[in-house]
DNA sequence: CGGTCACTTGATCGTCTTCAATACCAGTGG
DNA sequence: CCACTGGTATTGAAGACGATCAAGTGACCG
């Protein structure tokens, strides 16, 4: 059962973005923003909202009318679906940089929700899409991030449909460690801003085998634990291998 | 483990598509070519090259360079990655107006493979390209697709993340009854042009489940098995409710 | 007719879930 | 300082769902 949303409204800071705030933004180098340059910032500074979300408040709901575009400048985000009953699916984790809001319909297709003090910027669908028919560049930049999510997407439904939960966790544990960029050199110490509850609905787990599968992979020397929030990942390779390579 | 792949060439038509084959295109309707209009359509006709793939044919290759886009115009392909160990998850099938190919990295993520007798176009990456950036509208038809390909994605997630074998298969042939456009009407009788082990592949089954959920569907009075290909589904009400609903 | 292939059905097994108890930590108030 | 509380994580025991192993059926085809 997910957490009940605290009643607290997300807090509109009193400014809109002015370029000063955009050109210092975290999420500047790799988000949609990273196609305007800085001339034309102001157009976009213009129409985005900044705003601050609590953790465990939900700023976007499945099923609600999708009139904005999202861009996470810090803090983490859980999106998510839900079955009727209460089961939840978690389909991914949503960092500084990331793009949120696409809807094939009118309407959202999945939920948001901060798990930590989170920063983003709030766009109007309809201006945005004005932007983006004069900036031709912002709209490859946003095909970029929907392709990378779609073959994020398709990673993970290898992952729900065919690894055990030892190589779930591994593939966790091992996507973590190379976050911001494939490219990028892979951390040995990660952090993991979620809960346990957080990384089993995210890998199609209960809390009690991820919680498992953590005491394996330390006893198997893989990881150590010195937190429950913090993971040393001793040994990368044998995790890679584990999570089935490829990835 | 999948079939052995036939040592078929896929045989290139002798002549590159006339502007004359798009306008009548099946796929004409509801693909990227959506965007461009009669007049434009030559360019776009000028640089694919028409193909066919007979059965069991895998044209696209997981980790190969990904230098072309394609365009399904009749048949069915399947998508699907696989582990080292050769277990297999199918994340999609394609039919006509299929757009392929899109890819993070300069390779393919997924591979692809005839099931029936297919037709495609296929495009240079690189000369597709240049024609997005002459004809903006298409990108934006083409985000439109990747964004309906990520909400289908999604929906995945947490199909083989979070539903029981018989919510999976319901799920699967509420989806097949709605094939072309979720708006048009529920088809009641559907034919399912692949096998027990794709369903299961893509479900994240086994055929042996597979087949005991059709069995216990059919027992229930949910739908008729004239043959294994062909299913009627006679309560789509209460199919929906296993399904999850809101799908 | 024998052979193959796809599907179905049955029996047993194993992984993960469920249910339950315990540990741990931070915050609160006596 | 320490008992109490609520939330989160870990660990144990029992159970269930789907996987695996195995056999049988029917269609198609040489």
């Amino acid at each position: 059962m997910p957490a009940p949303v605290p009643l607290i409204q997300p807090v509109v800071l009193p400014t809109t973005a002015g370029v000063q705030q955009c050109t210092v933004c975290g999420a500047r180098a790799t988000s949609v923003c990273s196609a305007i340059d800085d001339e034309h910032l102001t157009r976009l500074a213009a129409i985005a909202v900044t705003t601050e979300a609590e953790p465990g408040k939900a700023f976007i709901e499945e099923g609600e009318a999708a009139d904005s575009f999202f861009n996470i400048t810090a803090g983490t985000v859980i999106l998510f679906k839900l079955l009727p009953d209460g089961r939840r699916q978690i389909t991914g984790f949503a960092g500084a940089g990331h793009f949120l809001g696409l809807a094939a319909s009118d309407s959202y297709a999945f939920s948001a929700e901060a798990i930590d003090k989170v920063r983003y910027c709030r766009f109007s669908r309809r201006r945005l899409r004005k932007l983006l028919d004069d900036f031709p560049a912002m709209e490859t930049r946003l095909l970029e991030l929907a392709t990378n999510e779609l073959v994020a997407a398709q990673k993970q439904m290898l992952l729900l449909g065919r690894k055990t939960a030892l190589e779930r966790l591994a593939s966790f544990l091992v996507a973590r460690s190379r976050l911001g960029g494939p490219r990028g050199p892979r951390r040995t110490r990660i952090s993991l801003p979620m809960t346990r509850s957080d990384i089993a609905d995210y890998l199609g787990l209960t809390i009690e085998t991820v919680s498992r599968a953590m005491t394996k992979l330390r006893a198997d020397k893989l990881i150590e634990l010195p937190g429950p929030q913090d993971v040393v990942l001793r040994d990368l390779a044998k995790l890679e291998r584990l999570a089935g390579a490829l990835t």
